[in-house]
Order: structure tokens, then sequence, then C-alpha cells
RNA sequence: GGAGAGAUGGCAGAGUGGCCGAAUGCGCCCGCUUGCUAAGCGGGUGAGGGUUAAACCUCCCCGGGUUCGAAUCCCGGUCUCUCCGCCA
């Protein structure tokens, strides 16, 4: 959420980000609520004012003088009342639509309605040259027993699987390896709630706009997360910290769930879109300050850049372009794994710098060096998601006769196995 | 799931209709002081809105209500604790 004192002193710098991010708001709506509530809520804390005084005398006043006095507050109470319930009802729709605005996206954003414009920004590692017929994950995940997506459907609909055998294997493997690494980064380890509040989704910026991306249940009126983003930056609201608390480094494991509406027939073979997965995720609250964020918006994703080198997969870095960016981000990195089958990089880390947006919806503050409360940065990047980061591993690193190469790093997670061997049939 | 108790400032803990944004203690900050291993003394110390600054308004878990007036009374919700049941 926006600060509304910022919006009402630069609408323009609001307007100018909406359109950067292709998102419909109405900002003259806002500032027209804004100074309606602001002359009513003035109006009523005079009276209110005036009131409070007035029955502060009561107890010592005698007879028809205080009768007089009683039944002026019991008129003058109900105006205020009145005024009151103006202000409430003005208000409330004027947080409503506060909550739609963008975040304005910074300058180094490019220009651009979809992913389709995004802008590289460097490319690492060599993408493979097979001198054979290359196999697609679903090809391997057969030789080797390692998914099934047939009984899946059967049990649980589309866009599900059961990881098997090595693959099950796999994917403990790297998110393992991939907690150890933020672990030695300094990132406190958390395994987080997976079903959380409407207030948490909010807070973090997720509602309005993605009810349906996420799975609720009705009847506890909770969500599923698609994400640790949730829960971890959720983690400290409502409280104010210490300057010595920060930076906060954490990193949480969780199931991610999303209902991928809207996405009918897109991506619908094998493991890249799917229902749920597994997915570690680094959140940072840092000081409220322009330089210190990008600082560790850099951070963030040279942690998980180290995560792919150790899986020794080629990736890029793109600059998301305003169009494809969430409401909350200011700025957003994607990191795109090469995916042969795919023939392409495609998209498995997201790292996003959100200034106090989140921050400010989840009253998440610290006290600053002259004793002010400010709110937080917070930023956030995935570290590893699978069974998605599945594809590129055991397609990259894949030979002539199936079987399947075990980056160094990983071998100590695979029980000491350095290649995967194809089921006999 | 059933029965009961509770939620007050960083913490502990008073407060059952006005003198309460809230005693007291601890903690923390500032200053003073003292030679005896650390203490003593004085002052300060929640958040949001509003104002040039003040005044002023709001907040004692959240949301309603009663009342001239609510931390205090009533209703609903959330959370915590205890006992019983169930259970990975």
């Amino acid at each position: 959420m926006l600060d509304l004192k910022f919006v009402r002193q630069n609408p323009d710098v609001v307007r100018d980000g909406a359109i950067k991010k292709h998102i419909a708001c109405d900002v003259d709506q806002v500032l027209k609520l804004d100074s309606e509530v602001r002359k009513l809520r003035a109006e009523s804390e005079s009276k209110k004012a005036e009131q409070n005084k007035a029955t502060k005398a009561i107890p010592s006043l005698q007879g028809d003088e205080k009768m007089e006095t009683i039944k002026a507050m019991k008129a003058l109470g109900a105006e205020q009342k009145a005024i009151e319930s103006q202000v409430k009802s003005l208000d409330e729709e004027l947080q409503r639509l506060l909550l739609t605005l963008p975040n304005p996206p910074a300058a180094e954003v490019p220009d651009g309605k979809d992913d389709l414009e995004n802008v590289e920004m460097r490319s690492e590692g060599t993408i493979p040259t097979f001198d054979f017929d290359q196999r697609d994950h679903l090809e391997l995940g057969q030789m080797h027993d390692m998914f099934d997506f047939e009984r899946a459907a059967r049990i649980a609909g589309s866009r599900t699987y059961f990881l098997k055998n090595a693959g099950a294997l796999l994917e403990l493997s790297v998110l393992r390896m991939s907690m150890d690494h933020m672990v030695a980064k300094g990132f406190s380890p958390m395994i987080v709630p997976n079903l959380v509040r409407r207030e948490a989704m909010e807070g973090t910026a997720y509602f309005p706009g993605g009810e349906d991306q996420a799975y609720c249940t009705e009847r506890d009126d909770l969500f599923l997360i698609g994400t640790a983003e949730v829960p971890l930056t959720s983690y400290r609201a409502g409280e104010i910290l210490d300057m010595s608390e920060l930076p906060t480094k954490l990193c949480g494991w969780s199931n991610c769930y999303r209902r991928e509406a809207g996405a009918a027939g897109r991506d619908t073979r094998g493991l890249y879109r799917i229902h749920q997965f597994q997915k570690i995720e680094q959140v940072i609250l840092c000081p409220n300050d322009e330089e210190i964020s990008k600082q560790f918006h850099q951070e963030i994703l040279k942690n998980s850049e180290e995560v792919l080198q150790m899986l020794e997969l080629p990736y890029r870095v793109v600059n998301v372009c305003g169009g494809d960016l969430g409401s909350g981000q200011v700025q957003k990195f994607d990191i795109e794994t090469w995916m042969p089958s795919r023939e392409s990089f495609s998209e498995t880390h997201s790292a996003s710098r959100f200034h106090d947006f989140q921050s400010r919806r989840l009253g998440l503050r610290y006290r600053d060096a002259e004793g002010k409360v400010r709110f937080c940065h917070t930023l956030n990047n995935t570290v590893i998601a699978s069974p998605r980061v599945l594809i590129p591993l055991i397609e990259n690193h894949q030979q002539e006769d199936g079987s399947i190469h075990i980056p160094q790093a990983l071998r100590p997670y695979m029980g000491g196995v350095s290649l995967l061997e194809p089921k006999k049939k």
C-alpha cells in the first residue's frame, strides 16, 4: 500500500507508475475521497473535543445545570456519531481503493507489456549441445521411474504428479542443499505455516487481485500459500523492530499451491506448471533506504545464482519490464534456467524489492538511529523451486544412454552418487 | 469437539463507570553522584492522526452496543492457558 500522504503529494508519479505497469487505477477518486474524509473528520473531531470537555465537567455540576448539559451532550453526541459514520464509510472506500494503487516502478525498469519485453542482463554457463537425440524430462523420468503423472491425475486431477525413487530423492536433495547454502549465508532457516489468514495474503499484496490464484479453505477462511514469502514477510507483522535486528534474513521452506487459473492449456505437459510444489524462499527486512535495499536486491540475486552454479546449470538474468511487475514490486529480476526440451530459458527464480509497500500493509516497522519509527523495506527471491528445477537438472545433465550426471555439490545429498543409471527394463 | 479462566505500555502487574493514555516494579535513555566491585539520586521513556508549533482526536486483543461519559458494563469474534476427549 502506498502512503496516502505520498499519493496526495505525488499523484502524477502514482499515475505514471500505474501506466508503466499497465495497471488500471483511479488516483483522482482516491484524492477526492481523501479530501472529503479529511474535511468530515475535522468536523467530527471538533465536536468530539467539545463533548469531551463538557462531559468532564458534568460530575461537578448540580441540579438543572447538570440536566441541561447532559441533554445538550446527548444531542451533540448524536450529531457527532452521524458524522463519524459517514467518515467511516468513506474511509473504508478510500482504504479499499488505496489497496489497488500499484507501487511505482523504479526508473531502471524497462518499458514493456509482458514477459516478452523483459530485458536480458547477462547469461551464465554454457548451453549444452548433444551429439545424440536429447530426451525431455518426461522420457528421462520414465527411464528412471522418477515421476507418475497418470496415476496422479486419477487421484488428484490435472497438473499433479508423484515423484518417486530418484525423483523424490532429487527433490529432497536440491532443497536441502539450497537450505544449507542459505544458512551458510547467515539466513535463519524456517519451516513455515502453509495455510494462512487473509491478512497475510493482503499484507504481502497478493490480495486484492490474486484471489483466483489461491486455494481457499472456505470453512475456515484460510488460504494455502503460493510461496513462503507470505508467512515469512508477515512473520514480524505489527512489531516495531530494534535497529540491531536489521537486516533480518529469513529463509523458509514450504509447499506452494497455485490454482493456475487462466492458464488452461498452457504448459500442460510435465513438471513445469503444476498446482503444488516445494520451494525455499529468501526474505530480507531492511532499513527504509533505497540504496540499502538495492544492495540487498543484488545480494539475494547472487545467492540464487550460486545455487544454479552449484547445480552446474546455464541460466540468464532478466530485468523484468513494467507490464510484468506485480502491483507491489518496485523492481524484479527473474532468473531463467536453460531447459533443453523447451529450447528456451524459462523462469525458475524471481527476485523482487518492494520498498515499504508490504511493510506498510503489514505494520512492519523499526526504530531508526534517531529513535524514529519507520516502515521496513522488504525483498524476496526464490532460492530453489522443485520439481520445476528438476526439468533443467535432468535434461541438461543427461547422457546418451539416459543416465544423469549428478553435480558435485549435490552428491553428498544423494548418498555420494555421481551418475544416476536408468532402471533396467 | 466439550467445560472453565484469561488478554492492559519492552516485560511483570494494578485498575470494575468520570479524578485513567493508564499506579507500581523491572528494563531502557539522559544527567548527577560516590572509591570499593556495583550501587545511589533526579529526570525521561507506547503508537497513529492533526498543527509552523501547540491545542485537539483515536488506540488498554479485534468489531459492534449501552451511557452525557467505557480499560471498566453488554453482545459477537480472535488468540492464549487449564481440564476432558481425540490424535500425527
